[in-house]
DNA sequence: TATGAATGAGGTTTCATTCAT
DNA sequence: TATGAATGAAACCTCATTCAT
């Protein structure tokens, strides 16, 4: 009865809401061709044609989650990064935020870092991830450029530090570590050292 | 009608041998669930059935798979490797190896580092892991204790830098990167700041 | 709470109406099968659920549809149609209200004619037919008895000038040929050669 | 072991054939869209999925069963056909060869004639067609010009000819009718009379 | 009365595995 | 030993029908 309650509702349906959660873990898990749609549809508690009212297909699915899992990495990065704080802040800024991420929402996390997505991205997909590496470029070039980071193409500078920290949740979570904040707080201090000859 | 001889065919063969490289290949391009074993089996050049009599299953094929490229990276990574010579050498010894074993099998190392293998891994699988990884791990071990290394956990440590150099190739496979020798080489002091306080 | 008012209501329904329609409509263009009931409900512009509170299933509804579409022809067939005027005219009669029909009801005409129903067809469904069918069966046989047509069965008679006629329309209607009056009064004349061996 | 007997082995292989005698059967009695792969694989008497290693996918099996059909109406009508014999005698041969097909492979002219094609057909298909239509639409336009046949475009006379045909055939299979060969013979007299003027 | 979201049976199709050759 | 045709279970997806609103 209330129109804007319906639109809400049709927005935000909880059935939809139901199933890009079971398919988040389930990817998450299994990557997505090990998961299929009749499985995702019992953990989600709907019928599998109820997934198909969603989306149209698998891929759109995958599309939706990771489109969902990247917005909110850049949210939780960039939303009011202050990128004026001396850069050694923003270093540990980034790296707060990147740890705030991987622990509140370990299954975006993993999603997205466990898995090989190229195949199934369509260009909305691959338009949100840009919107997340840009800044972080952006940042890379102005240290270069101010003689404080390392004399490397931004591009490699990025790699190696955002490689480092998924390095770090991998081995948590592969179960050859357990990520305390004091490891933490040294792996960022370590990282910085790779990214700046500044002491 | 020799036993012996059998075991040393089976495990020789060339057959065996055209199916492992397929299937390298396509597990590495689209991952274990995205491979089809008939595909597979016209990619070798064999008959599907004969896959089936070299490899007991699917999984079974991926294990000897996961199996080779590790003894491979074990090989490329230790073989001969003078750990009697200062940290800071075995560091880049090290890191020429990895880059050495990146270039030669590309499709070993990607198979390794692109695809969550867990799900499907059997106990040989994960004995040639950890062969891998235990003298990195000693080496990290080494260097804590003798206060060249950063004082953290030598799996934190590993997981650092094997996720920075996993970071610059994936970097590269996804086209933002073209890795020189001259980066490679500014990586790896980079990576060495990250693990070491020295100079 | 009137039930006369019910019946009359539901029987005369403005629903039920464009649910006949967009049947009619799709079912002459994909079949029966070919067609999907919540494609239709959109097409009818009601929801899905309403089709059935005005038809117990869909082969009540193609049942509908088709009583519909054949009580239409037995109308403009058979309606104040003088059998007493010689046979010639009769005939030409019958030939004018025929391409009449298929003219001013073009999808009923097809949805009669371009499948084939009898797996559905109720016994409603087979009377109508009937009475369609038997006016024109006493004509042929009136006709034979009277040495005025050929010496053969009134159903093959009938058959051979009903399937004439068909013939033109899907000939048109594949798109092999245009229809004007002038051909359809020629082939009125051939047909009447046909039927008959009189001049 | 024979080379040649593997070569026409496959090609006409035995399973295909199956695949093709279902198929034609049930798409006659129930159409395209009536019909379900699993109920024609059991027909046939292989497994679903055997379909699909001799056709992509339903509707390149529905498009090989339609070329079929329509090539052994092609060869039945036209094979050594001789046009120089007088027009009555060519006419009386088209409509024993019509017969006899009809005959001879009840189930290819009812798949051919009771069903709406046009959604499925591929260039192929049509290509197939034309072949059928084009001598007959030849043997029309000479009668036509020499002044045997009416005044009609060519395509009028073929579709009034073909759907009597047709007409007395489907007649008979709804059981409105036996076609014996005198009445056969006498509707083909029927017939010549709705095509040409002569006596 | 009317709806359309929801369903699950059943549709088309794929694929890991087997087995006759 | 090697094959690849064959299979049927299970994948993805559709749709006739129901039911809470």
């Amino acid at each position: 009865m209330n129109p804007t309650n319906t639109v809400l509702y049709s927005k935000g349906s909880v059935k939809r809401e139901l199933i890009l959660q079971a398919a988040l873990q389930l990817f998450a898990e299994r990557g997505y061709h090990g998961t299929a749609v009749p499985e995702l549809a019992q953990i989600a508690g709907v019928g599998a044609g109820t997934i198909y009212r969603y989306f149209d297909n698998k891929e759109a699915l995958v599309n939706a989650v990771f489109q969902r899992a990247k917005s909110l990495l850049k949210d939780c990065l960039h939303h009011e990064l202050n990128l004026e704080t001396p850069p050694r802040e923003v270093f540990t800024q980034f790296w707060q935020r990147l740890t705030s991420f991987a622990r509140t929402y370990p299954l975006e996390f993993r999603f997205l870092e466990l898995h090989h997505h190229q195949p199934y991205l369509n260009e909305a997909s691959i338009a949100v991830e840009l919107q997340v590496l840009v800044p972080i470029w952006s940042y890379c070039v102005a240290n270069r450029r101010a003689g404080i980071a390392y004399d490397m193409p931004a591009e490699a500078l990025m790699a190696l530090i955002w490689g480092a920290f998924v390095g770090l949740f991998k081995a948590e979570h592969s179960g050859y570590l357990v990520l305390t904040d004091e490891i933490l707080n040294q792996a960022e201090a370590a990282c910085w050292s790779s990214f700046s000859n500044t002491h």
